[in-house]
RNA sequence: GGGCACUUAGCUCAGUUGGGAGAGCGCUUGCCUUACAAGCAAGUGGUCGGGGGUUCAAGUCCCUCAGUGCCCA
C-alpha cells in the first residue's frame, strides 16, 4: 500500500461522496420501523439564485454534523434539502438579462416571462445544490423540494383558501414598503437601512385665524413643522402637537393652510408627537408614513395618496407637481417655499434611509391595497409552545427575542406585485364583481354564471411558501407516511435574522395545519465575519469562495476549521490562519494513518491476516496500551455528550486534543520500539508487535468514528483503508455505529501511572533544554519518589524514558540523593536529577529555581490561607476541602525541595 | 427611544449547577529524531473592562459606571 506523505483531499472527497450517494446512505430505510425514533432535520432552503458562501458552509456543516452523528447512533435519519424560488431576486436576475437584449417584461407579458424564468431556473439556477455536495452534506436528495414545484404549490393554495375561509386573510389598505423601481411591495427584510446625513426642513404653515374663536389675539401667524421629506407635505391631512405641550395645545381649534393645495387642515392633539423633536409640531401624512397612518386612523382622517407606483407625483399633489418624480418634486417645492419665505431654517439631520435590497432605490412608505394574514390568532399557540419549552431555541437568549416579536406581532402583508411566484388564488367575476377564493380556478361565476373570470394579478410573498416547509416537503395536504413518522422534526439550524420571517411563522403554520409543532429544537448560529470582524459582503469583496477553499484544502479542513471556531451561537471570525488549523489536522491524521498502515503492511508482507482480527481479543502488553484505551473510553463519553448538546466546537477541540496530543504525540511514539522490532527477534516480540499494530488500528478506527460527523471524507477514507487489513462486519463508516462508552474501561490507576511518567518525561526534557543538551545525546537521570510503588511504576517504564527523553541510565528510588554536578526539577514528591558531564551555569540555574519557588510559593500561600479559614473548613464541601489539602501538601513539597536545591547551589 | 448581547494571553475566542485561569494562531529557543517541517520538543505570555455587593470562596451570581456590537421602532 502506497500512501502519500501529504494529504490530498480532492480525489478522495469526490470518490466517497459518490459512493455514499450511490449506495443511498443519505436516504433513511424505506420501510418505516415505528419502534425506532427517527431524527429529522429541515434544511433552510437556500435561494435558487444563490451560490455557496461561507455562511452556508457554517449552516450546512452544523446540520450535517447533527445528521451524521445521529445516523451513527442507529436512528433512521432524514435531512430534507431544497430551495426556495426567491420571487423578487429571481425575477430580477432574469429581467436584468432581458434588459441587456432591450426587452422589458411588460412587452413580453406575464406568461412569457414566467416561462423564461423557469428556463433560467433549469439551466442556471440551483448551483448551490451541487456545491452542497462538495461540502459533504448528507441530505436525502431523493426528497429534494422546490417551493414552486407542484406539491408545494398545492399546499400554498390550500393554506391560502383555508385561512381565507377562516377569516384570517383579508385585503386592506396599509402602509407598506414600496420599491418604485421594482414596482412591488417589499417585506421588512427586503429593505436595507443606511445611516445617512439628511436635512431637516422647517416649514411654515400659515394659520387660518378664521376658524374657531376668531377674535383671539394670542394666535401666531404660522405653525412651523419640521420634516425630512417635504414632498410628502402635499398629502398632509393634519398637523399634530402633543396635548401636554403648552406652546401649542391651545391652538387645537385652529386650522392651518397647507401651501399650494388650497387645503385647510386641522391641528390635532396626539401623544405620538415628541415635544423635543424639531419644533414639536409634526405634519401628518397618512398615505406616506407608517406612524402618520396610525395617527390618521386614530383621528379618522382620510389619507391622500400623492404619488403613483413609480414614485411620481399624481394629480392629488396638485397641477404644479403632477407627473414630477418624487425627488424632483422635493427640489421644486423647496425652491417655491424659499421664494415664498415659508422656510424657517434647514438643518443637518442623521437619518436611517431604507433602500431596496435588490436595486438600491429609496424605499417609499406607500399606501396600497394588499393581502394580509391576521397573525394574532395564529401566534397564541406558538407563544405557548416556546414559553413552556415544547420548542426550545438555543442559545436560550433568543427565546426573549422571539417572545418580544410574537407578543407585538403585526399582520403579515403577503402580496407582491411581481410575476414569479405563487399567484394568489383569488378570482374575480368581471361581470358581477363576485370574489372567489379557490384552490382550483373556477370556470363559472356562481352568482351570475359568467365565464368572464380573472385571477388576482399579485403573487404571494416567498415566505408564504417557506412557512409551510415542515409539512409541504412531506406531501401535505395528503396524509403521508412521512408526515406521520417524521413530523415533528427534531432540529432546525438557522441564522437568528430569520427568527421572525421564518422560524416563528413555521411554528404557527405547523400548529395550524398539522396540529403539531414543526421541530423540537432551533439552533441559531452566528454570522461568519472576516478577520477584522466585518460581515462578509459582496461589495466589500471580503468573502472568500468556499469552493475555492475546498479545492485547495478539502471540505474536511474547511468544516473542521469552521466548527472549531464556532462556539454555539457565536459569530465566527474566518481567516486563512484559522483554515490552516484544519488543514494541518488533516495532515496529522493522515500521517498517523500512514505510519500505522505502512508498518502493518511490512509486518504482514506474506500473510495478510497476521494481525489479530476484529473477532479476536486484543492483548494489552504495556501500561501505554491500557492508558490509551482508558483515555479513548473517556473521550467517547465526552464527545457523545458534546454532540448531543450541539457543542460541536467542544467536540472538535477535544478530538483534536486526543488524536494529536495523546494518540500521536504520546501513544504512537511509545509504540515505535515494539513496531520497529526486527523480524529475527523472538516469537514473543513478533506476537507483541502484531498486538500493538492491532491496538493502533483499533484506536484509529474508533477515533475515525468519533470524528466522522465533523470530517466525513478523510475519516471514511482511513476507515475503509483499515477495513482492508482488519475488517469488521460494518460496510461503511457513514452508517457504522459509534463506539460505546464502557465505564469499566476507564482506569484511574492507569491514568495516574501514565501521568507520573508524562510528568517525569516532560521534566527531563525541560532540564535537557535548560542546559542545551542536543536532542540525540543520551543522558543519565535519577528520580526520587516517596513510595516504592511509584518507584516501581517508573522502573518498569524505563523503555519509555529511553524513547521519549533519551535516558540511557535511570535510577529510581525513595532514598536517592542529589548527585554532584546535576540540575533538578521538583513536582510534588517527585525529584528529577539530570547528571551533567560539564560545569553547570550556576546563575542560570538559580534563576530558574527561583522562578519555580516564587510560583509555588504563591499557590502554597493561597491554599494555606484557605485551609486556615475555619469558615472554609466548615462550610465548603468535603471533597473541595480535601482537594485543597492535597494541593497544599504537594505545593509544600515542591516549595521545600526547590528551596533546598537553591540552598545547595548557593553553597557550591 | 426600547430591547438583547459582549468586554478573559499580542490576535480571535472557549470557560454550563460559584471551588486550583484554557485553546488555536502568534512569539522565543533547539531540532530535517526511519508517520508528519502542514512537523517534533521546551518555553514566553493574563490585576478575567473599572468600582461596589452577596459568599468560607466570584471570570462565573447581583448592582453600578465605561466602552463595543446587534436587533426593533
Amino acid at each position: 500500500m502506497k500512501i502519500d506523505k501529504t494529504y490530498s483531499p480532492s480525489d478522495i472527497e469526490q470518490k466517497w461522496y459518490q459512493y455514499w450517494e450511490d449506495n443511498r446512505y443519505f436516504t433513511p430505510p424505506e420501510k418505516i420501523d415505528k419502534a425506532k425514533k427517527p431524527f429529522t432535520v429541515l434544511m433552510p432552503p437556500p435561494n435558487v439564485t444563490g451560490i455557496l458562501h461561507v455562511g452556508h458552509v457554517l449552516n450546512n456543516t452544523l446540520q450535517d454534523i447533527a445528521v451524521r452523528y445521529k445516523r451513527m447512533t442507529g436512528a433512521p435519519t432524514l435531512w430534507i434539502p431544497g430551495m426556495d424560488h426567491a420571487g423578487i431576486a429571481t425575477q430580477n436576475v432574469v429581467e436584468k438579462d432581458l434588459a441587456k437584449e432591450g426587452i422589458d417584461r411588460h412587452s413580453i407579458g406575464r406568461e412569457k416571462l414566467v416561462e423564461k424564468i423557469w428556463k433560467w431556473k433549469d439551466q442556471k439556477g440551483g448551483k448551490i445544490v451541487e456545491q452542497l455536495r462538495l461540502l459533504g452534506a448528507s441530505c436525502d436528495w431523493t426528497r429534494e423540494r422546490f417551493t414552486l414545484d407542484k406539491g408545494l404549490s398545492r399546499a400554498v393554495k390550500e393554506v391560502f383558501v383555508d385561512l381565507y375561509e377562516k377569516g384570517l386573510i383579508y385585503q386592506g389598505e396599509y402602509i407598506i414598503n414600496w420599491c418604485p423601481r421594482c414596482i412591488s411591495a417589499l417585506s421588512n427584510d427586503e429593505v436595507d437601512h443606511y445611516d445617512e446625513v439628511g436635512k431637516l426642513w422647517y416649514i411654515r404653515y400659515p394659520i387660518d385665524k378664521e376658524n374657531g374663536e376668531s377674535t383671539r389675539t394670542d394666535v401666531p401667524d404660522y405653525l412651523t413643522i419640521a420634516t425630512t421629506r417635504p414632498e410628502t407635505m402635499l398629502g398632509d391631512v393634519a398637523v399634530a402637537v402633543n396635548p401636554d405641550d403648552p406652546r401649542y395645545s391651545q391652538l387645537a381649534d385652529k386650522r392651518v393652510i397647507l401651501p399650494y393645495t388650497n387645503r385647510k387642515i386641522p391641528i390635532i392633539l396626539d401623544d405620538y408627537v415628541d415635544k423635543d423633536f424639531g419644533t414639536g409640531v409634526v405634519k401628518i401624512t397618512p398615505a406616506h408614513d407608517p406612524n402618520d397612518f396610525e395617527v390618521g386612523r386614530r383621528h379618522k382622517l382620510s389619507p391622500i395618496v400623492v404619488m403613483d407606483e413609480q414614485g411620481r407625483m399624481n394629480e392629488a399633489a396638485g397641477e404644479i407637481f403632477a407627473g414630477m418624480d418624487r425627488f424632483e418634486c422635493r427640489t421644486k417645492l423647496i425652491k417655491m417655499l424659499g421664494d415664498d419665505d415659508l422656510i424657517d431654517k434647514i438643518t443637518d439631520h442623521d437619518l436611517s434611509l431604507g433602500k431596496c435590497y435588490r436595486c438600491d432605490s429609496v424605499v417609499e412608505p406607500y399606501l396600497s391595497k394588499q393581502w394580509f394574514v391576521k397573525m394574532k390568532p395564529l401566534s397564541e399557540r406558538a407563544i405557548q409552545a416556546v414559553e413552556n419549552g415544547e420548542i426550545t431555541l438555543q442559545p436560550e437568549r433568543w427565546k426573549k427575542v422571539f417572545m418580544h416579536w410574537m407578543n407585538n406581532i403585526r399582520d403579515w402583508c403577503i402580496s407582491r406585485q411581481i410575476w414569479w411566484g405563487h399567484r394568489i388564488p383569488v378570482y374575480y367575476c368581471s361581470d358581477c364583481d363576485r370574489i372567489m377564493v379557490k384552490v382550483e380556478a373556477p370556470e363559472l361565476c356562481p352568482a351570475c354564471n359568467s365565464r368572464n373570470i380573472r385571477q388576482d394579478e399579485d403573487v404571494l410573498d416567498t415566505w408564504f411558501s417557506s412557512w409551510l416547509w415542515p409539512f409541504s416537503t412531506m406531501g401535505w395536504p395528503e396524509k403521508t407516511k412521512d408526515i406521520e413518522y417524521y413530523l415533528p422534526t427534531n432540529l432546525l439550524v438557522t441564522a437568528p435574522e430569520i427568527i421572525y420571517l421564518w422560524v416563528a411563522r413555521m411554528i404557527m403554520a405547523t400548529y395550524e395545519f398539522c396540529d403539531s409543532k414543526p421541530f423540537d429544537t432551533v439552533l441559531l448560529h452566528g454570522t461568519v465575519r472576516d478577520e477584522i470582524g466585518r460581515k462578509m459582503s459582496k461589495s466589500l469583496g471580503n468573502s472568500p469562495d468556499p469552493i475555492n477553499i475546498i479545492e485547495q484544502v478539502g471540505a474536511d479542513a474547511l468544516r473542521f476549521s469552521m466548527v472549531f471556531n464556532a462556539p454555539k451561537g457565536a459569530d465566527i471570525y474566518y481567516s486563512e490562519a484559522v483554515l490552516e488549523n484544519g488543514r494541518n489536522f488533516c495532515n496529522k491524521i493522515w500521517n498517523a494513518y500512514r505510519y500505522i498502515m505502512t508498518n502493518a503492511a511490512d509486518i504482514c508482507s506474506n500473510d495478510d491476516k497476521c494481525i489479530p482480527q476484529s473477532t479476536e481479543p486484543i492483548t494489552m502488553t504495556e501500561l501505554a496500551d491500557r492508558w490509551i484505551y482508558s483515555r479513548l473510553n473517556q473521550v467517547i463519553k465526552q464527545v457523545v455528550d458534546y454532540y448531543e448538546d450541539l457543542r460541536y466546537n467542544d467536540a472538535a477541540q477535544l478530538l483534536q486534543e486526543f488524536i494529536w496530543k495523546e494518540f500521536c504525540s504520546w501513544y504512537l511514539e511509545l509504540t515505535k520500539p515494539r513496531v520497529y522490532a526486527k523480524k529475527e527477534e523472538s516469537d514473543d516480540s513478533l506476537q507483541i508487535q502484531r498486538q500493538v499494530i492491532a491496538i493502533l488500528l483499533d484506536v484509529l478506527q474508533k477515533s475515525m468514528k468519533l470524528l466522522h460527523p465533523i470530517m466525513p471524507f478523510i475519516t471514511e477514507e482511513i476507515w475503509q483503508g483499515v477495513q482492508q487489513v482488519r475488517p469488521t462486519d460494518e460496510e461503511a463508516l457513514i452508517i457504522s455505529r459509534l463506539p460505546q462508552f464502557q465505564s469499566e474501561k476507564t482506569d484511574n490507576d492507569i491514568d495516574e501511572q501514565m501521568n507520573l511518567i508524562q510528568n517525569s518525561v516532560t521534566a527531563i526534557r525541560n532540564l535537557r533544554k535548560q542546559v542545551n543538551i542536543p536532542p540525540g545525546t543520551e543522558v543519565s537521570v535519577l528520580i526520587r519518589v516517596s513510595s516504592q510503588e511509584r518507584a516501581a511504576v517508573i522502573n518498569k517504564s524505563y523503555k519509555y524514558f529511553n524513547k521519549l527523553a533519551k535516558v540511557s541510565d535511570l535510577q529510581v528510588g525513595v532514598a536517592i540523593s542529589k548527585p554532584k554536578g546535576s540540575i533538578a526539577s521538583v513536582i510534588g514528591d517527585l525529584e528529577v536529577y539530570l547528571k551533567l558531564s560539564g560545569v553547570i551555569d550556576v546563575e542560570k540555574e538559580k534563576q530558574r529555581l527561583n522562578k519555580i519557588l516564587v510560583k509555588t510559593g504563591k499557590e502554597l500561600e493561597r491554599a494555606a490561607k484557605k485551609l486556615a479559614n475555619p469558615n472554609f473548613l466548615t462550610k465548603a464541601k468535603e471533597d473541595v476541602v480535601e482537594k485543597e489539602r492535597v494541593k497544599k501538601e504537594e505545593m509544600q513539597l515542591t516549595f521545600d525541595k526547590t528551596k533546598q536545591l537553591l540552598n545547595d547551589i548557593q553553597n557550591l
